[in-house]
DNA sequence: GTTGAGCGTT
């Protein structure tokens, strides 16, 4: 019995689609349909799932047969924990047939307030839209989805190290040695493993030769390693 | 084994 999705949408001529959100990975389409089979005619279940890992997405669409009872649904199931989790019951929007008409007949009465009154009406709703940060969201469900992960860190290093040396020959350049180690790169980072070095080029753009001394470093040749210690703190 | 905003398959 949990053929849902098995062979492609079975009927979708008058069904309607709902989505269900914030559930957890482990919850399958069996566990959903008694939940919102109790609440209605469930015409089938979908889970989006990998198709390299087969894993579920973290949200499952709930087809009904009729809104009034989608509508119920999504008005009793949405905010409810299931496996320990709330999930979030919606009507789908962007799906392949996207019954927003026939929304029109179960919500007739509270869509009266959005039939086309004015464009300013329209562009304030949009704006107030817009607002709210969800483009910003990326369809990639990497493991860890952080908008932020650290800034300063990773690139900000080439950056701080770019500055550094700016500051150096400005400020003070016979103070320490503007990067020693940076000019051994070039040439220690031949192939001590076999490592390919155009890999490199892509994962810092092009932080070798040209980024590290834009305007040209005489001061290395003229400037040896001062101090072991320096050297060795790193 | 991990994660957590979002919109879908033959």
């Amino acid at each position: 019995m949990s053929h849902f999705g098995r062979s492609g949408p079975p009927d979708i001529t008058d069904t309607y689609s709902l989505l269900v959100l914030n559930i957890t990975f482990r919850t399958t389409a069996d566990d959903l349909f008694p939940l919102f089979d109790k609440y209605g005619k469930v015409v089938d279940i979908f889970i989006p799932k990998d198709r390299r890992t087969g894993d579920s997405r973290g949200f499952a669409f709930v087809r009904y047969k009729y809104a009034d009872e989608a509508q119920k649904a999504v008005d009793r199931l949405d905010g409810r924990v299931v496996d320990g989790r709330e999930i979030t019951v919606q009507f789908a929007k962007y799906g392949p047939n996207a019954e927003r008409m026939h929304r029109d007949d179960y919500s007739r009465d509270r869509d009266y307030r959005r039939r086309s009154r004015s464009r300013s009406y329209d562009r304030y709703e949009r704006d107030r839209y817009r607002g709210k940060d969800r483009d910003y969201r990326r369809r990639s469900r990497s493991r860890s989805a952080s908008p932020v992960h650290s800034k300063g860190r990773g690139r900000g290093c080439y950056d701080d190290d770019r500055r550094s040396s700016s500051r150096s020959l400005s400020a003070s350049p016979a103070r320490r040695s503007p990067s020693p180690r940076r000019s051994l790169t070039p040439h220690k980072a031949s192939s001590p493993r076999g490592e390919s070095p155009y890999r490199r080029s892509r994962d810092g753009g092009s932080p070798s030769p040209r980024s590290v001394s834009p305007r040209g470093h005489p001061a290395d040749s003229r400037s040896p390693p001062p101090r072991n210690s320096d050297v060795d703190v790193w």
